[in-house]
DNA sequence: AAGCTCATCAACCGCAGCCGT
DNA sequence: GACGGCTGCGGTTGATGAGCT
């Protein structure tokens, strides 16, 4: 039998709406209020579907909606929600006044993860020690591209070929989701750590050292493109702690199973409050790790570290 | 200057949840 | 409880303009 369409499609009008239309539309809600959108078209005079209506009128005719860039603060507001909530656009928009979910959508998906993909991917300037978002986000230039075309292909063509990195869990589990309730919340605010234009002040970007048939779980590289910067971020990377991790639970347990962890946090690096991996095989010798401060009693400022090749301590200041 | 590539934003689509019958 | 309609949400696509070569 299957689902009914959700309005008659035939002869009704696709694509932009026109000033007319608008008109039209906006006239009838201010007179008859929201809701009705299935019956709103036909009596409102469109030949429009009730969906359209709907979504033209909470995304751009209605009243309260603020117009313009996204400023700083709400730059870092939607990354912390991001943070705390993922992708539930509707539950981020309505922490942000003016804002919709369809706006802010396509702003992360635009905007904000390219930036933070950017910077983990800068490995063009060795010496880059920095990163400030809000520099970077006016910044026409194309750096380190992830454009959509390139990012469908990867995702389409992404087979992991080599399980025995440390990175992949034998499962290829996703990320765990982090429960929305009261305490995620609670967490966006004052004392949290997330990657924003504030905590991330210091790091080293990794270099091109993972092959295409190498590509992380977390982080996916394309020739020298790294991918699947939401999924790093949806994935509980960054503690409330401010402790970058980039394993989930049973990647750390594999890990740990895999590695000589003590002889590893005992050599002669010295990496206090550090956690990362060592891999060797095949004559290639690897390192991949990360270090993470929490400094909120200096501003909440927090340093991030990443590093590859075989001297990481080469980038401890 | 022209063609190509990419960024942005508006709009569409399918699905799931809610609610009334 | 089952069913169907409506609504809202998130993922995705397409149009368009800007930037780059």
């Amino acid at each position: 039998m299957g689902k009914a369409p959700c309005c008659e499609k035939i002869g009704l009008k696709r694509g932009r709406w026109t000033k007319e239309e608008d008109e039209i539309l906006s006239k009838y809600v201010q007179a008859n209020g929201e809701g009705s959108w299935k019956s709103l078209p036909k009596n409102a005079g469109l030949l429009r579907c009730g969906k359209s209506c709907r979504l033209r009128w909470i995304n751009y005719l209605r009243g309260d909606l603020k117009r313009g860039n996204i400023s700083v603060e709400e730059d870092e507001m939607i990354v912390k929600l991001h943070k705390a909530f993922g992708n539930r656009w509707s539950l981020i928009a309505s922490h942000l006044p003016g804002r919709t979910d369809n706006e802010i959508k396509n702003y992360w998906n635009s905007s904000l993860s390219r930036q933070i993909y950017r910077f983990f991917t800068n490995k063009n300037e060795e010496t880059q020690t920095s990163i400030n978002i809000a520099n970077l986000s006016n910044k026409k230039q194309r750096v380190g591209r992830v454009s959509r075309c390139v990012a469908k292909k990867y995702n389409k063509d992404r087979v992991f070929k080599n399980n025995k990195l440390p990175f992949l869990s034998t499962t290829n589990k996703p990320a765990p989701q982090k429960p929305v309730d009261k305490q995620a919340d609670e967490n966006v605010g004052v004392g949290s750590s997330f990657v924003t234009e504030n905590n991330i002040k210091e790091s080293k970007a990794c270099d091109n050292v993972f092959s295409d048939e190498m590509k992380p779980d977390l982080f996916g590289f394309q020739g020298n493109e790294l991918m699947d910067v939401d999924n790093f971020l949806e994935s509980e990377a960054l503690d409330t702690n401010g402790v970058l991790s980039i394993h989930d639970e049973y990647q750390i347990e594999q890990w740990l199973a895999d590695i000589d962890v003590e002889n590893l946090m005992n050599n002669e690096r010295n990496f206090d409050e550090t956690m990362g991996f060592r891999y060797d095989e095949n004559e290639l010798n690897m390192e991949f790790g990360f270090k993470g401060y929490n400094m909120s009693d200096e501003g909440n400022d927090m340093l991030v570290w990443l590093w590859e090749g075989s001297n990481p301590t080469q980038l401890q200041g």
